[in-house]
RNA sequence: CGGGGCGUGGCGCAGCCUGGUAGCGCGCCUGCUUUGGGAGCAGGAGGUCACUGGUUCGAACCCAGUCGCCCCGACCA
């Protein structure tokens, strides 16, 4: 992609509006704009992030045995009223009338809508278990929104649901769910802690948060530092096996102190963790687990018949990513004073290629080729074409965080060497270009 | 919803107290010069001063109301 022709709106200032980092950032680097209070519009370049986030907790999902689909975003009060939720759920949820002059409203989550699908499509224990998710927008009409697509009124959101015939079965996806959102966070970069929680408006009996650590987090967290240190994609899963499930969700919550400010206990965590090993600080809340057994098949009448005829309700639990939050909380857990910092599996584009200085000859010419170079070899790349300073170039590619930037540049043009450097380091090198292509593409 | 603050070219702000031709920096356009960390000079474009009403010869400025946005708090993926 030529930068003179993408859509990138950038801000050498940041609006005032913006307080916490990453909002600033993502206002700055062209990725979002503000609609209204808590909406926002998504720009090419925040786009693409979030599209990459969504491609890859999909891709955790599926591998966890779950099957996506798409559920509506209005949905029909009745149901809700016949889950016993519609008055309970407050002014939080976005209601609105059709011309006929019934009730719908905006789906703040959607335990209703699936459990009666399921109802009217599955009748047999045979058929279980059963993980069902969709990746849609939601709308909360907060008190107070804030910190830009972290607390946004509309947001798009991962939610899974499971059924299963007995507690035990339930428990099983529930675990299942847990390890693939260990692997779904490390895939994305980020460091993220099961925390034991509340269970809140959803209800039910079982319930982890998974908390990423930022300083800037909205939680105050306390943790033994040794859940950082856990290698989580090097484990190898298979799902289909109950007891190995199970023993790495054991692994990760028995033995290791790890709380939100709702449930820390100061006494239990200076008696159980170790001085050496105590994190506190703070954390943002990117995915949230809940088991809560027949609280909906109930009411809504998702009834399967098992082995001896007799007809049960189902056990259900839900699982939620914020995904457009993520965009955000990645940017809270990866930047320094100039910029982003993306993670290579999220980043829109893994080069900068800037050739500093337009309309030389060698310069032009090199710079076209590595462009293509890396075109062909399936490296998305955002060349710097413009007639710009080289200074300007440098902050932008700064402020944007790809992980890699190349030069193209007089000094070295003329030998066909490219100068390449990571986001993350001081130090560049200069090489050949075949050599570049060598490097970026062993080192993602 | 309680408390605080703010609405003036795309962004950041001054002007308001003390009413009298709407200003600055950045960005944008044109030209020349420059060229490895947000270049220089010259010229130029761009604004119903959030909205409505009032006071006044005259309102960005004073008064009243409305709307919008942000921050702190209670609540949340």
């Amino acid at each position: 992609m030529r930068r003179s022709r993408y859509y990138l709106p950038t801000l050498r200032e940041t609006p005032k509006e913006a307080e916490i980092i990453s909002h600033r950032l993502m206002l700055r680097a062209g990725m979002v704009r503000q609609s209204t209070a808590g909406i926002y519009i998504w720009l090419p370049l925040g786009l693409r992030v979030m599209d990459k986030i969504a491609d890859l907790v999909r891709d955790e999902q599926n591998r966890a045995g779950s099957h996506e689909i798409l559920m509506p975003t209005i949905q029909s009060a009745d149901l809700w009223r016949k889950a016993g939720r519609y008055d309970d759920y407050g002014p939080e949820m976005l209601r609105i009338k059709d011309r006929q002059d019934r009730d719908l409203l905006y789906g703040p989550t959607n335990e209703e809508v699936i459990t009666d699908l399921f109802a009217n499509t599955v009748t047999s224990y045979r058929d279980l278990p059963q993980l069902l998710y969709h990746i849609q927008w939601k709308f909360r009409d907060e008190l107070r929104p804030r910190f830009g697509v972290m607390r946004g009124r509309e947001f798009l959101m991962k939610d899974n649901y499971s059924f299963d015939l007995t507690p035990e079965a339930s428990r099983h996806s529930y675990n299942k769910m847990f390890v693939s959102y260990l692997r779904t966070f490390a895939r994305l970069g980020l460091q993220a802690i099961p925390m034991e929680a509340e269970t809140g408006p959803i209800g039910g009996n079982l319930s982890h948060e998974f908390i990423i650590i930022a300083s800037t987090g909205e939680s105050a967290i306390w943790c033994d530092k040794s859940l950082l240190e856990r290698d989580v994609l090097s484990l190898a899963v298979n799902y289909d096996n109950e007891a190995e499930v199970a023993e790495i969700v054991r692994s990760f919550t028995e033995g290791y102190y790890a709380c939100t400010d709702e449930k820390h206990n100061p006494e239990l965590f200076a008696k159980e963790v170790p001085e050496t090993r105590r994190y506190q600080g703070r954390g943002i809340e990117v995915g949230h687990i809940f088991h809560f057994g027949t609280k909906y098949s109930e009411p809504l009448g998702a009834m399967v018949s098992d082995a001896n005829g007799n007809r049960v309700p189902v056990q259900m639990g839900s699982y939620g990513i914020g995904v457009s939050r993520l965009v955000g909380a990645i940017i809270e857990a990866c930047h320094d004073e100039k910029g982003i910092c993306w993670p290579a599996p999220v980043a829109p584009f893994q080069v900068s290629l800037i050739n500093v200085r337009v309309g030389n000859t060698a310069c032009d010419a090199l710079a076209e080729k590595t462009m293509q170079a890396l075109q062909a070899a399936g490296v998305e790349v955002l060349y710097d074409d413009r007639d710009e300073s080289a200074g300007a170039k440098f902050s932008e590619a700064d402020l944007l965080g790809f992980p890699w930037r190349w030069v193209v540049s007089p000094r070295n043009a003329d030998s066909g060497t490219i100068e390449i450097k990571r986001r993350t380091e001081d130090e560049a090198q200069v090489v050949p270009l075949e050599q570049a292509l060598a490097l970026l593409t062993n080192s993602s």
